[in-house]
Formats: structure tokens, C-alpha cells, sequence
RNA sequence: GGAGAGAUGGCCGAGUGGUCGAAGGCGCACGCCUGGAAAGUGUGUAUACGCCAAAAGUGUAUCAUGGGUUCGAAUCCCAUUCUCUCCGCCA
């Protein structure tokens, strides 16, 4: 969420860069700028006539004391007109400071100045390249199709047990996910990273806090007995951690790793896109995630993004790299880098890790907070990555590494696997 | 699920109607002491919002959360949430 003072001070700029985001804000900035008078005004109000109170309810005291119960019972007939005033204010300010959350709520993070201008997908940069297309034969087929004939990630199955985008993984298949999330840790945990295991469900507050709520209601599965969302991803228990918390400027920067189930709902997802384990309503994730100084957020977005480049390396995939435009950006990002591997016989680019800057966005939502060096309070930088999703990495995987004998494993891979071929 | 106890600052912990944003201790920060350190000692040490150009200052709110009683609530009442203990169930 943005800070209501940002707003206030710098107006223009904000409704130029959420421009770039393709939201025309200015109605909606004037009017949180014109609620945010009315909620000071008010406030000034309230606070004067409850300081009124508190003085008389002294002299009370004292005269009581004093035995001087005319005096005190004259004095209190005051109160009664001053409480009656200050309840309405207070009703009026709560109702204000609603109605000027749900706005400040609704409204996107500002894009990096690096973010380019654009609406769709093909607007977004590509920045880097790298890696071997791989050339396969003429009979190469796409990865579902190899799940079935190895046997390794049933789709059928898991339709029955539960629906679609819900695969059952089997032997070899269930050992290749066990083995991309312990490689994934292990990396991350070099990296220097601290291996987490949240929580796969999450309140409302913390939903919230990283700004799945209230812009993505309706994309998380629900638990309504105990009102608890399954997490989309471990950046939401992850990240919560830090809610409601002021650390020190020396604990920074903070890094967590977290691997988790990720669930998501999905609707409005059709087609060609969801066939196989191209898009699935429960997967495998090892997020990295980090609090940062806000001087250092963008030097340490470079640093995740390398993390993620130096991981497909070592799966020998080949990758690109793609600084989202502001359309195609998600709506708490400052800035997004999104990794997409190619899938050779889909002849397509899949999206396997999307890194992100969320500066003071989720910070100011939770309340995450450093004391400087200056010791004044300021708001963290959060930032986070997929390193990395797996479905689209294991498609890769098969697609790319079919052969006549089998499906090869890169080497890397293999320490963990403990075989060098699916056959 | 049943019965009971509880929730106070970064932590421990005192506080049953006013002088309480809250004793005391620990921790932390800075200073003194020291060759340096420990010990000792002094001072300071919550957050948010408002007023003020701003620092200083000052107003308001916050003792789990939300209501209520009262001139006045950490303290009394009600509801909710959470924690702990015992019982039940259970990997």
C-alpha cells in the first residue's frame, strides 16, 4: 500500500507512474487526497474535545477530593455535551479512515523507472538470453505425453482423487520433485539463505499483509470454517513473519528460503495454457525472500536474479530473462523480472520464476519496519523469487532431455535423484 | 469437544477506579570509570496519528480485540480471539 504522505506530497508523480501501470488514478488520488484533509480535520476535532474531557475529569477528581461535591457535579453536565460530541467525531472518523483504506488499499504499487511502458506480455523486455535450444528429433512429443509413457506424473489419477490441476507424481516422477526441492534449498541455503517451513494456511491479516487480499480474493482457496486461505505462495507466511515488526538497520538484510505446496485457484484460466503441468491448481515452490535496507533493495534484486539465472544454468536449460512492462506487472511490484524456460517440444517459453521489488508496498500494509542508522523508524524493502516452481522446470526437463533411451537428467541433478535416466 | 486459569512495554514482572504510558528488574544505547575489558556507576530507552514551516514542544490514542459502566478504566461488566493446565480424541 502506498503511504497516504507520499501521496499528499508528491500527487503528479504518483498518478504519472501508475500511469505506466496502466491505471488512470487521478480521480481516485484526489479524492483519497480530499478524504485525508477530512480525516486530519476531523481527527483535530475529536482529539479537542476528548483533551476537554480529560481536564475536566481532573478537576472532578480534585474536587471530589476537596469535598467539593456541587462544584464537581456542576462541571460533570459538561460532559455530557462533550462526550455526545466526541462520539459522533469518533464515528465520523472511523467511517473516514475506512472509506480511505479501502481506497489506498486498492490502489498498485508505483513502477520502477526502469519498468517500460506497455499493455500485454509481448510489451515486455527481454533482457537476457541464454543457453542451448536444444535440437530434438522429429518424434520429440510434449511433456504429457512422456508423464504417461514413463509413468511419472499421472493427470487421470489425480482428476479422480481430487480434479484437474491436480497431478499425482509416481515413482521416478515423485523422486524428480524431491529432488528439484532439496537441489533448490541446498542452493539457496549456500546462498546463504535460512531455511523456513511455514505455515501452508494463513489468516486474513497476513493475506493482506503481502497483498493478496483484497486484490486477489477469489484466487485462493478458502477454508471457511476456520476462515484461513491456503497460501498461493510461501512469500505470504514467509513475508507475514515480519508483520507488525521493527528491526534492527544491523539485522539487515534478512533472507529466507521457504519451500512449500502452493495453491491456487485459477479461475478464469482456460485452453492450451493449463494443458499438462503447464498451470496447476497445486504445486511445488522453494521461494527465496528478503527484507531489505531500502538504499539496497535494487542492488539486491540483481543479486536473487542471478541466484535464479545460476540455478538454470545448472539444470543446463535454457532461459531468458524479462523485465516486465507496467502492464503485465503484478499489482504490489515495483519492479518484476520473470524467468521463462523453453520448452522445447511445446515450442514455447514457460514462466518459472518471477523475481520481484516491492519496496515499502507489503511493508507499509504489515507494518514492517528498521530502525535507520539515524535511529528514526522507516519502512523495510521487501523483496522476493521463485527459486524456483517446479511443474514448468520438470515439463522442461522431460521436453528437453527426450531421447531415444530415455530422459536424461543433468548432472547436477543426479547427486539428487540417485539415477541419470528416466526409461 | 468439556472444565479451569490467564493475556501488561524488546523480555520478565508489579499494578483491582484518578497522581499510570504504566513501578522494579533484564536487555539495549550513550557517557563515566579502566591500559583495554568485565564489574561498578550515571543518563536515556514504545508506537501511531494530529497541531507547528521545522527542531523543540504539545494534543490524542494504545496494558489481546471490540463494546459497555463511570466525571475518570490496565483495573469493573459483556462479547470475541488467543495462550496455558487438566480431561477426551488423536499422527
Amino acid at each position: 500500500m502506498l503511504e497516504i504522505n507520499y501521496i499528499r506530497e508528491h500527487t503528479q508523480e504518483v498518478i504519472e507512474r501508475l500511469a505506466r501501470k496502466n491505471v488512470d488514478a487521478t480521480a481516485r488520488i484526489n479524492s483519497i487526497i480530499a478524504i485525508d484533509q477530512k480525516r486530519r480535520d476531523t481527527q483535530k476535532l475529536l482529539d479537542d474535545q476528548l483533551g476537554e474531557l480529560n481536564i475536566i475529569a481532573k478537576e472532578v477528581g480534585q474536587l471530589f477530593k476537596e469535598g467539593k461535591q456541587q462544584e464537581a457535579n456542576l462541571l460533570k453536565v459538561r460532559t455530557v455535551e462533550l462526550k455526545a460530541s466526541a462520539k459522533k467525531f469518533e464515528d465520523q472518523l472511523q467511517a473516514i479512515l475506512q472509506e480511505l483504506n479501502e481506497m489506498l488499499v486498492l490502489l498498485p504499487n508505483l513502477p520502477h523507472a526502469s519498468v517500460p511502458a506497455g499493455k500485454t506480455p509481448d510489451d515486455n523486455e527481454i533482457i537476457h538470453s541464454e543457453g542451448e535450444m536444444p535440437k530434438l528429433t522429429a518424434d520429440a512429443v510434449p511433456h504429457w505425453d512422456l508423464c504417461s509413457r514413463y509413468d511419472i506424473v499421472d493427470f487421470e489419477l489425480g482428476n479422480k482423487i481430487t480434479g484437474a490441476g491436480f497431478p499425482v507424481y509416481k515413482g521416478k516422477g515423485a523422486r524428480l520433485q524431491r529432488a528439484l526441492i532439496n537441489f533448490f534449498l541446498d542452493n539457496a541455503v549456500a546462498a546463504g539463505y535460512r531455511e523456513i517451513q511455514p505455515p501452508l494456511m494463513v489468516n486474513e491479516a497476513s493475506a493482506y499483509g503481502t497483498g493478496q487480499l483484497p486484490d486477489k480474493d477469489g484466487q485462493m482457496y478458502f477454508a471457511t470454517i476456520d476462515k484461513l486461505y491456503l497460501i498461493p505462495t510461501a512469500e505470504v507466511p514467509v513475508t507475514n513473519i515480519y508483520r507488525d515488526v521493527i528491526l534492527k538497520a544491523a539485522e539487515l538484510p534478512v533472507k529466507n528460503v521457504a519451500y512449500s505446496n502452493c495453491f491456487r485457484r485459477e479461475a478464469g484460466s482456460y485452453g492450451k495454457d493449463v494443458r499438462g503441468l503447464n498451470r496447476l491448481h497445486q504445486f511445488d515452490k522453494v521461494e527465496i525472500v528478503q527484507v531489505e535496507h531500502p538504499d539496497r533493495s535494487y542492488e539486491t534484486l540483481e543479486v536473487m536474479k542471478e541466484h535464479v539465472a545460476g540455478l538454470l544454468r545448472k539444470l543446463e536449460l535454457p532461459f531468458r530473462v524479462l523485465r516486465l512492462c507496467g502492464g503485465d506487472m503484478g499489482f504490489t511490484s515495483a519492479l518484476t523480472y520473470d524467468f521463462e524456460v523453453f520448452s522445447a517440444a511445446q515450442e514455447k517459453w514457460l514462466e518459472v520464476s518471477s523475481v520481484s521489488n516491492f519496496e515499502s508496498f507489503q511493508a507499509n500494509r504489515m507494518k514492517l519496519r528498521f530502525k535507520d542508522e539515524n535511529g528514526k523508524t522507516r519502512l523495510a524493502h521487501t523483496l522476493n523469487g521463485s527459486a524456483l516452481a517446479l511443474p514448468r522446470i520438470v515439463a522442461a526437463l522431460l521436453e528437453n532431455n527426450q531421447c531415444a533411451e530415455g530422459i536424461k537428467m543433468p548432472a547436477a541433478l543426479q547427486a539428487y535423484t540417485g539415477w541419470s535416466m528416466i526409461d
